[in-house]
DNA sequence: ATGCATTGGTCAAGCCTCTTGACCATGAGG
DNA sequence: CCTCATGGTCAAGAGGCTTGACCAATGCAT
């Protein structure tokens, strides 16, 4: 028998419950904002190139920033700047400080893309604000939070 | 400007937010399950097999079964099968109301991997318990279910 | 009974995203 | 300077999934 902070076994039950609702409730998520997406004309991105544009978004980055914020190679986030730059989402130039680097930067089709799907979400939010009660959904959100900690966001998706 | 339930612009940054805090939380629920099966001795099982454990677990089933279970193809399913097989979680047999299907079963070994999940699962949320207090808990997976629906989960770690 | 579309499963090939490994060019500190 | 760390790229390959073709058992309707 395993120490999990002293809980009875018969709470096994809830621990799983709470990740299967947990898993599920994000997967509803992610499924809503990739549709919304789409919905607005953004058929060719996926999940994970909303995680780069997020980082992205504030003035651009460098292909080993955006490597380890999305925590993958650098060989696999070029690979995936390379398919937004084609798509037009992004746009790489020169950096300004260091002549090895080159710095990624969202386009104007970019920044369309990813205010979709902060539409996207916002509808997804709204749907269950409306079922939960506004009040209900900002605890969930701050609780969700503390669960989430500060730790990176890498993308499963 | 799209419709998303009458909500002010202003407030996309509340559906982004709950997003992200979703996605992040779901992601460390992830880690912590996958990481105490880890430290449990099972350390050549992915997430994918957990969810696949748990359909099987009620009496075994078919791949068939298994695929739409967790949305892919059944060939997809099959290799799966093959995989856990192989590691000894998982024993094919003859079914007994059709020749044509055979009735994948967990051995015992897969009984122990499930409830090593099922012990992770429960360390990992007693720890966020602790620090929420159960009765937010209680709320919070609530919540999440209303949110999850009864549609089926795929996995997609 | 028999004919035939349906369903469970497998084999084979390929795709897509990610990884590992090797490498070049610039930068930074002694 | 010389050296090592760092940003980026090229090349090859692994892993997990898909599509497509196929066989065998089923079951329903003649």
């Amino acid at each position: 028998m395993h120490q999990y902070g002293g809980m009875d076994p018969s709470t096994n039950e809830d621990g799983v419950g709470l990740a299967f609702a947990l898993m599920a409730s994000a997967a509803r998520m992610v499924e809503r904002i990739d549709d919304g997406v789409a919905r607005r004309g953004f058929t060719d991105v996926r999940p994970t190139h909303g995680f780069a544009f997020a980082f992205l978004a504030a003035g651009g980055g460098t292909i080993t920033g955006l490597a380890a914020h999305l925590g993958m190679t650098k060989q696999a986030a070029a690979q995936l700047v390379d398919e937004m730059e084609t798509k037009g989402y992004v746009r790489r130039g020169p950096h300004p400080r260091d002549a090895r680097a080159r710095l990624v930067e969202l386009t104007d089709a970019g920044r369309a893309c990813m205010r979709a799907a902060e539409e996207a979400a916002a509808e997804a939010a709204g749907a269950w604000s409306g079922a939960l009660g506004a009040d209900r959904m900002v605890r969930l959100r701050r609780d969700l939070e503390h669960m989430a900690g500060d730790g990176p966001l890498r993308p499963m998706w």
